[in-house]
DNA sequence: CCCCCCCC
């Protein structure tokens, strides 16, 4: 049996000609990427004449693929006629197809099958030209950010510039370097390109955030998950053939950057570890979000020194209020207190012209600036740590609370099992600042090691060891003074007394404080006591429970745990 | 080809 290719077809096909039914050998075949939904093969296809490896059996390209320039072939629909097992070689003796051997226009449609004696008829001219330069580029002719793959690299994008990163500079063992990068969207998605040295140089300032530019020729690769929050697989750089143009005609079509705006009152409930991207420079989880705010105040410029790095850096913290704005700007959480730090890649604008902009504009000129504000960057008490918020024995622990260089604060709210009344209260140094335990000279006087002095008098001072329990565990604890007399109800000097004087009052203070609840805020870190890891949890402070506040805590739980109002 | 996102 002999087989009839349609011979020229592959011409006309890539000339951006039509041809009806053409009849083509498979020479070959490659998986190209993805799998289930995504798998894709790229075949590599002859019509006896050409050859043509750019050929796509794809479904999600076939309504974005409007352009005239079609240069990948996507089959549709095919028909087997011969396997191959049983064509056994391949047919005539095709040349690998590009727009150079194609010597002859064609015209843009051709119907039935030819003829196989049948020439092929001239192509249409070239759509795509060798010697593109900007002025040739329109948007009749763009392809979808979504639809670009390194496996196709003639394509033209219309894209709005969302973001724009400084230029930056690099040193290390491979070399060094400069770049800057952009974020790039249109109506399909959105892509990250990088241009360095060269193109770094020759692209920064022509290059305007929110301006729509045509590009073309860029590599494309795979892009890097962990240092791009961008829905796409895929990253572009720019080469010295790129061609950028800016777009002067309608550019309402490309959308402009899209916000998410998370109000502020929503960030306070959001934890950084509900992460969006994993952040493995800092082995945390950070939170990529937007929020649009009115500065209500800024610091000064504080410089500083990353301990991690020996880096000298600089920070301003502003205070924003209301709901939320920016773009990108990262959720931390320390000790409890919220924050949003930028990035490099967070995008700031000031009075941008949105709706929610004139919004909040109006709230806050209409009795917002005024408005009590929750602050979720608080930090509690004179500690730093936990903004109010109450944590169990069993979140402190998921949290790895103290598991860090400086210690962690947090608040709970739990009961005393036990308290400990050996070595509870101890005479210490008389000076104000001194609590150092004084060592009886047994003479009347007392000697402070720390003061290098001798005292006739002292005071009292409480270290209390207790075990605290809380519905989900326990923990023992050390309470100093203060923490300690709130804890027992009597001063330190009382306490002092009944020692002295009434040891049964005194052992009968310790029973009576069995079971008694309160909100304590401790100071927890892991210390290594010869050769063990042990946490060691200190009392801040203990107060009485205010049960109206222990209750408004309850019902926001059972209502952010249940998602029904109560 | 970068890939840093720090501090309390």
């Amino acid at each position: 049996m002999s087989y009839k290719l349609s011979e020229g077809a592959l011409e006309v096909i890539m000339n951006g000609g039509h041809y009806d039914k053409p009849v083509m050998q498979i020479l070959g075949n490659k998986k190209i990427q993805g799998s289930g939904a995504n798998e894709r093969f790229r075949l590599l296809v002859s019509d006896g004449k050409h050859s043509l490896s750019f050929a796509m059996l794809a479904t999600q390209l076939n309504d974005k693929l409007k352009t005239g320039e079609l240069r990948v072939m996507i089959l549709l629909e095919i028909t087997i006629l011969a396997p191959g097992s049983e064509v056994g070689k391949k047919l005539g003796n095709p040349q690998t197809w590009s727009e150079d051997s194609a010597q002859a226009p064609a015209p843009a449609t051709m119907t039935p099958a030819p003829k196989a004696n049948t020439r092929p008829p001239p192509a249409v001219k070239p759509t795509f030209n060798p010697q593109l330069d900007s002025s040739m580029l329109s948007s009749q002719m763009t392809h979808p950010i979504a639809s670009l793959s390194p496996y196709q690299n003639k394509w033209v994008i219309k894209a709005r510039v969302m973001n724009k990163s400084g230029i930056r500079t690099w040193s290390n063992a491979r070399g060094e370097g400069k770049l800057f990068s952009m974020d790039l969207c249109d109506d399909s998605g959105e892509i990250r390109a990088t241009a360095f040295k060269n193109e770094c140089d020759k692209f920064y300032d022509m290059i305007e955030v929110d301006k729509v530019y045509y590009i073309s020729r860029c590599i494309l690769k795979a892009a890097n998950k962990q240092f791009t929050s961008l829905k796409n697989d895929y990253e572009m750089t720019f080469t010295a053939d790129t061609v950028v143009s800016e777009c002067m005609e309608d550019a309402s079509t490309v959308p402009s950057v899209k916000f998410d705006f998370v109000p502020i009152s929503e960030i306070a409930n959001k934890s950084p570890d509900s992460l969006l991207v994993r952040n493995t420079f800092t082995k945390g989880h950070i939170m990529i979000l937007d929020m649009i705010g009115v500065c209500k105040s800024a610091a000064d410029v504080q410089e500083l020194t990353a301990k991690s790095t020996g880096k000298l850096l600089k920070k301003r913290e502003v205070t924003l209020v209301d709901s939320s704005g920016g773009a990108g700007a990262r959720l931390t959480e320390f000790n409890g207190s919220k924050s949003l730090s930028c990035l490099s890649s967070t995008m700031v604008r000031l009075n941008p012209d949105l709706p929610e902009t004139h919004r909040l504009r109006g709230w806050y000129d209409n009795g917002g600036a005024d408005c009590d504000i929750v602050n979720i960057s608080a930090r509690s008490g004179a500690y730093g740590g936990v903004s109010g918020e109450w944590v169990t024995f069993a979140e402190a622990e998921a949290r790895q609370l103290g598991a860090g260089e400086r210690g962690d604060y947090y608040s709970l709210l739990g009961a005393l099992t036990f308290t400990f009344s050996d070595n509870a209260v101890y005479k210490a140094c008389p000076q104000e600042q001194c609590n150092k335990k004084l060592l009886d000279q047994e003479n009347g006087l007392y000697r402070c090691e720390k003061c290098n002095r001798e005292y006739p008098n002292y005071k009292y001072r409480l270290l209390l060891g207790a075990n605290v329990s809380d519905p989900t565990g326990d923990q023992r604890v050390t309470a100093f003074n203060e923490a300690a007399e709130s804890m027992l109800g009597k001063t330190a000097a009382e306490i002092g007394q009944m020692f002295e004087y009434d040891k049964a009052a005194y052992s009968q203070l310790f029973e009576e404080v069995k079971f008694k609840t309160f909100v304590f805020k401790f100071r927890t870190k892991m210390e290594t006591y010869s050769d063990e890891a042990r946490l060691k949890t200190t009392v801040m402070s203990a107060t009485p429970v205010d049960y109206k506040d222990a209750n408004a805590r309850l019902v926001k739980s059972i209502k952010a745990l249940s998602g029904v109002e109560v």
